[in-house]
DNA sequence: ACGATTGGTGAAACAGTATAACATTACTTC
DNA sequence: GAAGTAATGTTATACTGTTTCACCAATCGT
C-alpha cells in the first residue's frame, strides 16, 4: 500500500517513485495495445510527465517541460496528447483545478472520486462504488440518465492536517 | 413542485419564472440582511441575470449583458460580483462548465450535487445528505479533512431523454 | 461635522486555459 | 508505391480569470 502509489489513498513520502512511474507506463501500454491505440512518443512523454509529477499538473506546465525536449511544442501539442489520454481513461482531468493527473486504474474505465489536498496538492483517487451508486440512484429517481460523474473533494490530507502550516510535501 | 423552480429537481417548462426570480431575490436579500452583507446594485443585477437565465451561465455572457446597461463593465466587475455571491452561498460555480448558477437553497450553506443535462443545459440541484455523508466518511477513513465537495453529474434530463435529438428546451 | 478607515467600483493590463484552421509528415493498407 | 488515415506542426485566436492602482462612498470614532 505504501510502495506503488498505484492504489487508492495517498502515496507515502518515500514510495519507490521510479517503479510507480514504470508500472503506470506498463499499464498504459497494455491498455493501448489491447485497443490498437497508438501511444506515440509525444503521448507517452506527456503521460510520463504526469506520473513523474505525481500531482495535478496544468497543461501549460506540461507544455513548458515539453518545450525543453521538443522545440515545436505548442498548446495543441499538449492538449491533443491530453485528449488522447483522457479518451482512453489513462489520466483524469480535475475540473476544480484545471489540471490533469494519472489514473491509478487505467484497466477499467471509471469515474473516480478525488480527494485533493489544499496544503500539498497531493491527490488520492477513490473508487467507491457506493458513492457512485448512490449518485446514480438519485439521478435515476429524477429520470436523469447519467453519462459522467465529476466528484472532487478539497481539504487537507493527513500529513498537512498534522502540521497545518509548516510541512509541505512537494517531492 | 412544478411552479417555483426553487426546489430540487428539474424546473417544469411552463413554471412561473417571474415568481421564481422574485423569490430567489427575496431569499438573497434576506440572507444578506441577516449577515450585514451589502447586496449592491451590481451584485443584485448579476444575481438576477443568473436566475433569469435559469441555466448555467458563463462569466463573459454575464459581462456582455451587463455592458448593455452599464458602460464601464469589465471582467473584474462581474468576477467581483460572482465572488461575493459565491462567498455567501447565493450561487454555485459549476466547475465542469466554468459556469455559474443560482442556488436553490441559499438559507443553509451547503455543497450541492448537480445534474447537468448535455442536451438542454438545464440543471437540477440535489441536496442528498447520504451522498455527502458517504463522501465524508470515506475521506475521513483516509484521514482526510473535507473542506468542500464538488459533485457534478452530466447526462440527459428526462425531457431530452424522451426526444434524444429533436427537442431543445431553451426558454 | 471631521477625518480616518473600510469596502466597493472603474479602468487597464496581463496571465492562464483551450480551440480553430490549415499545412505537413508519418503510418497503414492494399 | 499510391491512396487514405492518423498524428503532428504552426499560427492565430478565443475564452476564462487575476493583478494592480486609482477613486469614490459609506461607516465609525471622536
Amino acid at each position: 500500500m505504501d510502495s506503488s502509489g498505484a492504489e487508492t489513498g495517498f502515496a507515502a513520502h518515500g514510495h519507490d517513485h521510479g517503479k510507480c512511474v514504470a508500472d503506470a507506463l506498463a499499464a498504459a501500454e497494455a491498455v493501448c495495445a489491447r485497443r490498437n491505440a497508438r501511444l506515440t512518443h509525444l503521448r507517452r512523454r506527456v503521460f510520463e510527465m504526469l506520473w513523474e509529477a505525481h500531482k495535478p499538473t496544468r497543461a501549460y506546465d506540461l507544455l513548458d517541460r515539453l518545450r525543453h525536449e521538443h522545440d515545436g511544442a505548442a498548446p495543441p501539442t499538449v492538449y491533443r496528447a491530453l485528449d488522447f489520454l483522457l479518451e482512453h481513461g489513462l489520466i483524469h482531468k480535475l475540473e476544480s483545478l484545471n489540471a490533469y493527473i494519472g489514473c491509478v486504474q487505467p484497466d477499467a474505465p471509471h469515474r473516480g472520486q478525488f480527494l485533493i489536498c489544499d496544503g500539498c496538492q497531493s491527490v488520492a483517487e477513490l473508487d467507491d462504488p457506493e458513492i457512485a451508486r448512490r449518485v446514480l440512484t438519485r439521478a435515476r429517481d429524477l429520470g436523469f440518465e447519467v453519462r459522467h460523474q465529476t466528484i472532487e473533494v478539497s481539504g487537507r490530507c493527513p500529513d498537512c492536517n498534522e502540521a497545518p502550516d509548516e510541512r509541505r510535501r512537494d517531492g
